[in-house]
DNA sequence: TTGTAGGCGTTATCAT
DNA sequence: ATGATAACGCCTACAA
């Protein structure tokens, strides 16, 4: 950060004035709040006069003042989603702005802005909340990155903060007895593994190492046990199908994979799941570097799908979701929660995978 | 989007009050004013008071409402972006987080929010920073991807919206005749093109091609420039070193390479430098595609270090750059300029040269 | 159908 | 040093 070239002459603009409905109904010859009858759709004044309104609200180009608004009791007309992720991990991530963009389709059809934060970790963003909460800064948020065990949902519950969370847990796992706290749009991990295992298992793999997530957050832990069941359910044992957490980033998905293949190679895993693209990516470098060849000696999936896994080669097989939909979805959900909806759990699309170069027969087959 | 699985009991629960001034009053004995001057550090009240009025605001966990706070003049306390893009290049991107996950930590430093929007096209763009403006929803913006022909410094500047072009026009460009119309942070792209050209000469490379972004960017057609003038210092011919404009994605870096390419092995270029990470992994991937050994053939450069150019076999050498840097130093000048401070042109750090595999001296060298 | 008055929570201007 | 009181712009009873 070096020189700073001034430039300008340093005097602003004088900002123009914003009109308010004061001006407007001066300038209809109405009253205030024939205007604000007129502008917001309610009975109460005549269809020639709202006609008029509306024109000269136009003319003048208004728009309500967001903290008037605000302040007279309706919505802030924000919806709120932290992000609470160490730097190091923010890399490279097509899902987390495809989901943004989801979203931001489905609210911004509603006229709702989405304020946004990046903090560092869990405690910081209960802060947030709090926070937005307690300044009315927001009328509900989006919580992404469950976990196990979640302070957020309880938290968002007690102060009666409509939210929806992003990938939480399947409907099935709530019992009667513990309701939701808030609402919930899941993906149906379970599937998509049976589906991953389905196309190995039938290439004929039976040793297979799956590269995790972050332990604890939900989707990890699910992915996890969803794995073991289907590798129960045909027949395979745990010395055969293993997950190893990482931290999502290139650099332990590199580091997994080495120590997968440093393995005795009677023993060693004849394919890879890694819990997202850039890990996948990561991993068949890996290989690649120390010559076992994808996929003759090794199969590798990512869960998710990206560019980058068609830009590789060969190009890897992936777990196709429609990332941005999932958005649409949750956002719509939260618009449902703020008009009054009561709390539920929606499934979200099923992935389905999408066979490429980088899955084939094990060697030997 | 299929089965919606009720559950909960739909009562939402009683929202909690929040605590306002009138709490704290009547609970310290003071007046609401007391409570203003004593919350907002104003003279006008003993220490005494403001102990007292402090201590109560901490039991009742009292915070200002933002809306009201607004409302009475004072500032909205968020800062918006915009970020203008069709959905399909949102793709694999590490430089847009990290920009925010900077931008974010000068920002809430002062406390001040992200307002955040994608959008599909500057117009629509334009619209939001009108409708934002006119809501009196942000207190200032900040533009990316700012444009050669770009309709939002003047349409800021006469709105008198605190803004600041990140990726702007140098300094130099702008003479006394045409003063910025607002503040703009700015890398050195012409000096990043000549540590590029500089490492690439030295190595023996005198055919070089460069895959730019999208034309009409100002950095695109930054760097298109600076590569000219930087070639022609070495006395090489536009026959010799070109660009092309791609629109960022994978597909078109790829497209771009495959032409490249094709053409007649004497004069195909030696040398590859691309605007993006993505592309050169896609572009270093075609060459790999097409037995093109890579650097032995071909030599890669990929303006922008991510995880992406390590991960690939060869590692990708990189122009890095300190993006979340970048990204503070612009939310910094944001917030100087919505203290007063006058229309500016900041530089940023200057990004430096990454060699690693990709680069080598060109065959038969 | 229209206008008037009061409130939302904060800041700011007056008196006291 | 303190406490009324009036803005800010919108919404909404309630009265005309």
């Amino acid at each position: 950060m070096t020189a700073a070239a001034a430039s300008g002459d340093g005097a602003r603009p004088r900002p123009a004035r914003r009109p308010t409905m004061k001006d407007i109904a001066r300038r209809a010859g109405v009253s205030e709040s024939a205007v604000s009858f007129a502008l917001n759709d309610r009975p109460g004044v005549s269809s020639d006069t709202r006609e008029r309104v509306r024109r000269v609200a136009e003319e003048l180009g208004w728009q309500a003042n967001s903290a008037a608004r605000a302040l007279s009791g309706e919505r802030s007309g924000c919806a709120g989603l932290v992000l609470a992720r160490p730097a190091h991990t923010l890399g490279v991530e097509s899902f987390f702005l495809q989901l943004v963009s989801g979203i931001q389709e489905a609210l911004s059809a509603r006229r709702v802005a989405l304020l946004f934060q990046v903090v560092e970790d869990l405690d910081t963003e209960l802060a947030v909340l709090r926070r937005w909460w307690a300044e009315r800064r927001v009328d509900g948020v989006l919580v992404v990155d469950p976990r196990t065990e979640d302070p957020r949902p309880g938290l968002l519950a007690s102060l009666g903060l409509p939210a929806v969370v992003i990938g939480g847990l399947e409907a099935d796992r709530h019992h009667a007895e513990t309701p939701l706290p808030v609402s919930n749009v899941w993906a149906d991990d379970a599937g998509a593994m049976a589906s991953v295992l389905d196309h190995l298992y039938s290439l004929g793999h039976r040793r297979i190492a799956h590269v995790a997530g972050m332990r604890g957050l939900a989707h990890t832990e699910r992915r996890i046990v969803s794995l073991r069941a289907e590798a129960a359910r045909r027949g395979l044992t745990e010395d055969e199908v293993r997950s190893v957490a990482t931290d999502y980033s290139d650099a332990e998905g590199a580091e997994a994979t080495r120590r997968i293949l440093d393995g005795p190679a009677r023993t060693r895993p004849t394919a890879i799941v890694y819990d997202n693209d850039v890990m996948a990516v990561a991993g068949a470098s890996v290989a690649a570097g120390r010559g076992v060849s994808v996929p003759a000696e090794l199969s590798v999936v990512a869960w998710d799908d990206s560019a980058l896994c068609r830009v590789t080669h060969p190009r890897l097989t992936a777990l196709v979701r429609d990332t941005p939909g999932f958005g649409r979805l949750a956002a719509q959900e939260l618009l449902a929660a703020l008009d009054g909806a009561p709390v539920r759990s929606v499934q979200g699309e099923l992935p389905h995978l999408e066979p490429r170069e980088s899955t084939g027969p094990p060697p030997g087959e």
